[in-house]
DNA sequence: TTGTAGGCGTTATCAC
DNA sequence: GTGATAACGCCTACAA
């Protein structure tokens, strides 16, 4: 392997010059041909490992996930690579797998990586450990989260909003039994939702009956309780606002399983993962979220930090969802 | 940030024995101890760019990928993860996005990270450019696929008789008239799938007919207009194998809007996605590959080379498929 | 077992 | 503009 050594000798100039060069400083075009030349000849890498113990950059980032396998990770990922790839950062992925244990490992793993910034879709909103990065100056953006007991930059959805606009389009087909299956009360999102949930109820006059509001933990096989017990109540509600993937997912089996078919025995509507839902007959409706476009603003927002911009801090963004409406929810009209 | 310096004055000991008690080397219990107290004192971490400068060794490795959202490749990325983490390595995943320039690309950028290894799943199978990556000595461990004009270690999975197990089962069925829809040509998948189909035609002495044999590329459309063509058949069959998943995928869609149930008017056998594909009614016969496990062979094959043992070179370890068998392929006996 | 010192490949700070 | 040189933090002979 060459280094700038060898290009100098070659190319008769100083280390100096020549590293001035790789870093785009000005230099004397005669020299610069001639080094261009022996960077060519010499097939000349910079290395970064000698480059970042002197500049403390690695020109790496650390993207941080509940779960790789999770799609929604990783249209966000393909936003984030979108943005920083072009500029030459490598991407270090992590997966929490679901657990804040291994969520504060990871973080501290990217730490003792020198990562020049982090990327984090947290597990929970509460419980964040993140002192020492801080500390360090390691600029974090949140993405699809925030936490309790911090302040980040972050990039989210307006879950409330996405939500009302499920609720209300429930609303205006004529239903009135509308039930919601909601995620684990400590988790931001969840709560968000369910505030679109009532906030739309309310603006309509219909009556919010507690037995048609349940909750759900966010793991693979969330809802199948919760949609049976709706299902099996005295006064089953005639749609039902499920309020993530898996939970969409797993009540539209219960609900083959129980031969009711949706949007006719019982309307469903649900939220992520458009494409797969559509496949369906009839299609499911959802509550879509901007996912690529997520990864690109938290990647923008982390540049931005990254070059010691600190405006605007901390800088949420929310970003609009879109409703998909199918005649998975029945019109009763 | 403190370093070792610093730790070497608060312990009164000089930087290479911490240095040496860092890397496990033998120390006086005495100052090993004193040691220990003053690096949790001031929380030192080692600095991994200057370690690296010195040893050569990044303890990342790359993982080149298609594409981030494909559900397959995660998986084994999950797998990758299995092994590598608890070892400290980290993993810069890069996505091809489905892109032979962009392959190649990437391919050079993980070289220019200085990774101490990559596993690659290729785009295709032919066209790989690693001379560079080769005469550096880094070691790389194919997944899926393998590629024309170098030997690698691999990883992948009996495509053969992953389909001829779907094709045997679909004949034991009673079919006679069975299609096969298969990738492009050119891709190491497709030609074994392919071998396969036509393998189990021959064992069971069923004619094989050229129009029942389609490809279509591997993209996110694949298979549309094949199974269209298929369908559009004077004489179409009453069973079609679909050699993977986005082309299963298209294919059911089209199914659904043409109002052929699947399992009725029409058998399917698809690949992969099982979780998915059992979601729907009738679930969908799949042929299953064992992704994580893909992962984890690739991740221990490229420790074992990363560690310079250099025995059995090249490795290809095949893993077997297995079959899923739902109603969606009728029974006509 | 320990301390000392040289060097890994860069960048940055001097003089010139 | 350029060349010489001192860091950056760590590892590893080498000598003690």
């Amino acid at each position: 392997m060459s280094t700038i050594k060898d290009v100098a000798k070659l190319a008769n100039v100083s280390i100096g010059t020549v590293s001035r060069f790789i870093n785009g400083y000005k230099i004397k075009q005669e020299n610069s041909l001639r080094i261009e030349e022996a960077i060519e000849q010499l097939n000349f890498k910079s290395n970064p490992m000698a480059r970042g113990l002197r500049t403390n950059k690695t020109l790496t980032i650390g993207v941080l996930i509940p779960r790789i396998t999770d799609v929604f990770c990783t249209q966000v990922i393909e936003g984030i690579e979108e943005i920083l790839n072009p500029l030459n950062y490598g991407i270090v992925i992590c997966s929490a797998n679901d657990n804040l244990e291994q969520q504060t490992e990871k973080l501290s793993y990217l730490r003792e990586k020198f990562v020049d910034g982090i990327i984090v879709m947290p597990v929970t909103s509460s419980e964040f450990e993140a002192d020492e990065i801080v500390n360090r100056g390691i600029p974090i953006v949140l993405v699809d989260r925030l936490v309790k007991g911090y302040e980040f930059d972050a990039v989210i959805c307006d879950n409330v909003n996405g939500a009302y606009s499920a609720v209300e389009m429930i609303i205006n087909k004529g239903h009135r039994k509308i039930a919601v299956i909601g995620g684990p009360e400590e988790i931001f999102t969840a709560q968000e939702r369910l505030t679109g949930y009532l906030r739309a109820l309310n603006d309509y006059n219909i009556e919010v009956k507690e037995e048609y509001i349940l909750h759900s933990p966010y793991t693979k096989n969330g809802g199948i309780q919760a949609i049976n017990q709706l299902l099996d109540l005295e006064d089953p509600p005639t749609a039902i606002f499920t309020t993530n993937y898996p939970i969409t997912v797993n009540s539209m089996k219960v609900l083959m399983e129980r031969n009711l078919v949706m949007g006719e025995a019982i309307s469903l509507c649900g939220y992520d993962q458009t494409e797969l839902f559509q496949m369906f007959n009839p299609p499911v409706s959802v509550v879509v979220q901007p996912s690529r476009e997520i990864g690109i603003h938290a990647a923008e927002i982390l540049l931005k930090r990254m070059s010691d911009d600190q405006s605007r801090f901390p800088h949420i963004q929310r970003l609009k969802t879109q409703l998909i409406e199918t005649e998975s929810v029945k019109s009763m009209i």
